[in-house]
DNA sequence: AGGTTTACTTCGGACATCGACGAAAAGAGA
DNA sequence: TCTCTTTTCGTCGATGTCCGAAGTAAACCT
């Protein structure tokens, strides 16, 4: 006798029916905005649905133009579908990718296309009223340069080096950011945008932006950076970002590694990202500063090349542990430390092979980033898109009328 | 301009319609299942459906008596309800909980009610025939002593101290199981039982279990068993049971630890389970071979005691880099590690909360399996009963006739 | 005995989904 | 050029799902 056991129930009933239409629409708004349906009669293949039932919740999407259809040109036998995608006068998404020192600024419509896109210095050490004022004037200015009303803005997604709560947009107890515990920023936004914020850790919106580049199945995919701080991303087999209990999942900057002793700015001896990161290979090569010490592995003289080795080695370390615990499908490498290139996806693949158990590494692959440093706004556009096609995101578009 | 991106799309349509009635009627049994509604009425208010939808989808299932309702004594107010339980009759579970050296198995009915338990020893090197061989004997034994036919087994659930593909049933690449590789187990039953049979990692079945049986706020949860090896079971935040991309995941025993050179049965040196699991204790200990070396801390003699704090760090060391990476809400200790109690329990949490991150750690907490070594069995009722009553389950029970 | 409360069933209406039919728009072939 | 085929799209009735209202049942309270 065992007392009542909490099976896995999902938190709301299947089919309130009041929602239950927006599944449906947000399902196919989806499937436009992926690509994989451009016509009535092609989403009904895809999703088995009859073609009158999709037309039918194909309707409030027209009518609010969150989708547009234009005629196709012709081609195939029959007569022409009429082709639709996410309407580009739909609205627009901006996204913010923060970093420590460099911030990356996009404007995004639903479609998926970049309209707009910059970098900037950041200082986050200055806190957060300068840092986001800054960014709040450059999206003002980058909207007026290409002529969009601040008012079609339909939602702001920001990624900060920091763990982050995800439903209330708050930084907690970020290491690196002095005054930034607890800031609202999504309210920060709002003296200049109506739209709702999203926030969130830099680093998971790295990892979004590569899992969803890629194939569903190479998931569970996590994604390693390593810069002036080593985080990691972690997507799960079914595509969502695992973001633990606190929103402090991928920490791994500050795991310890043995036979280093160097002081780390969380106050710990030992961590990692004190000894293998970029900031850290930079400082022992000799301070160079802020100066670009490699283009290409070609012009790294003897002693970098082998604190590279090194570092990626250790690094290499704990990615095995992380392969051991978590077996994931695909490992994505990103961050400065890819500057290094094929020395650093070296360094952690000879480890990686051969620490960890050949169950979990048959079928591994290892990877340097495909999306560079664009992989923080274009995760950020992805958790937008997702956001506002979802039912919730639905919902707030269009009107109870139905 | 980005390729097309993958958003974060469900492999099948909402409403399929052919199976959405399916989904309703499964919602509800896993109500009644779970305790959390006894009634019509009180579905009704849980799951906020019209009564007469409630009825109306109870229907099916009690008429392939999956759910009987019996009348309840008064007391209230009004109208008794008549009360909703899983049908004691609709059939019953097997489960079999395999370990290195013993098993245990178990009768269960849909009603997480346990008819029957037993120990058996095991010896898994001998092979799969002879030990899957006894394992049924001992099954059609206990069905035999409670009078209950065969044709009503409607599952079998096996745990196996091996990575386990779950889709096939199949353990691949076992460390510790030589013969096991690849080895049909599902078939290994069929020839005595007609029910399907699902396959899983022991230790996942452990955590699936201890997650069941808290609140389901307190996912993501980690179980760490420390027994002949170490491993571990990853419960994500909406309760499912992470395996990873080749069933491997949680398999930590193999992490390296600096500063011990033993060598372990992996073949590797200086892995974890080398040194810190109970066998390599009581190694140590000087091999008092199968003796039961501590009923109590109390009768642990000063070598052991220092033993087993060394070893308690060792995991918590480990422990502590699975918080980084993770991010659990509840770390659940179990094995025969948890034998010394306090002492193991102690051992770890010292390290845990001075290594980790504070943030990480501030709503942690670390605790000891409260199912000792039922965990497994429990954990394999879930998972039958969680297949059972999903969508899928009922389809083989519910007649096409509707 | 009658009122109150709670629980369950039945029934008709509102809505969703499907399949069938027909119209529209292209190319293919006579 | 005209007709046929092909593919797409819209419309309409049939079927099934879900809801709310009304009615019935079974307890307790006064």
């Amino acid at each position: 006798m065992l007392p009542w056991l909490n099976l896995g129930l999902p938190r709301t009933a299947p089919s309130a029916q009041t929602n239950h239409a927006l599944n449906l629409s947000s399902y196919l708004a989806r499937l436009v905005a992926s690509g994989q349906a451009t016509s009535r009669s092609e989403l009904a293949r895809v999703t088995g649905l009859a073609r009158s039932t999709v037309s039918e919740h194909l309707a409030p999407l027209l009518r609010i133009n969150l989708i547009a259809e234009h005629e196709a040109e012709a081609g195939a036998r029959g007569r022409p579908p009429s082709v639709l995608t996410l309407n580009p006068q739909a609205g627009v998404i901006l996204v913010a990718d923060i970093g420590a020192a460099r911030g990356r600024l996009a404007i995004a419509d639903f479609g998926q296309h970049f309209l707009a896109e910059r970098s900037i210095k950041t200082d986050v050490a200055r806190g957060p009223e300068p840092v986001l004022a800054e960014v709040r004037a450059e999206f003002l200015q980058m909207l007026a340069e290409h002529q969009i009303e601040p008012h079609n803005v339909r939602l702001i997604v920001v990624g900060l080096p920091a763990p982050v709560d995800f439903a209330s947009g708050v930084p907690v107890r970020p290491p690196i950011m002095p005054g930034w515990d607890n800031y609202a920023v999504p309210a920060s936004f709002q003296v200049a945008f109506s739209a709702p914020v999203l926030v969130d850790n830099d680093v998971n919106l790295m990892a979004l932006g590569e899992a969803r580049c890629r194939p569903a199945s190479q998931c569970p995919l996590l994604y390693v950076k390593a810069s002036t701080g080593i985080g990691c991303g972690i997507v799960t087999h079914d595509g969502q970002l695992h973001r633990g209990a606190d929103g402090a999942a991928g920490d791994i900057g500050h795991v310890r590694v043995p036979g280093h002793e160097e002081v780390c700015r969380c106050g710990g001896v030992g961590c990692i990202e004190a000894f293998a990161s970029y900031a850290a290979i930079l400082r022992k090569a000799g301070g160079e500063g802020t100066g670009n010490p490699a283009q290409s592995s070609d012009s790294v003289d003897g002693q970098l090349h082998a604190l590279v080795r090194t570092a990626a080695g250790e690094i290499g370390e704990v990615i095995a542990m992380l392969v051991h615990f978590f077996n994931p499908g695909v490992i994505v490498l990103g961050g400065r430390m890819t500057q290094f290139g094929d020395e650093m996806l070296a360094g952690v693949r000879s480890v990686v092979y051969r620490r960890a158990l050949p169950l979990a590494t048959r079928r591994l692959s290892v990877e340097l980033s495909t999306l560079g440093n664009r992989a923080g706004i274009i995760g950020a556009v992805v958790l937008g898109v997702e956001h506002v096609l979802s039912p919730q995101g639905l919902r707030a578009l269009i009107p109870v009328s139905s």
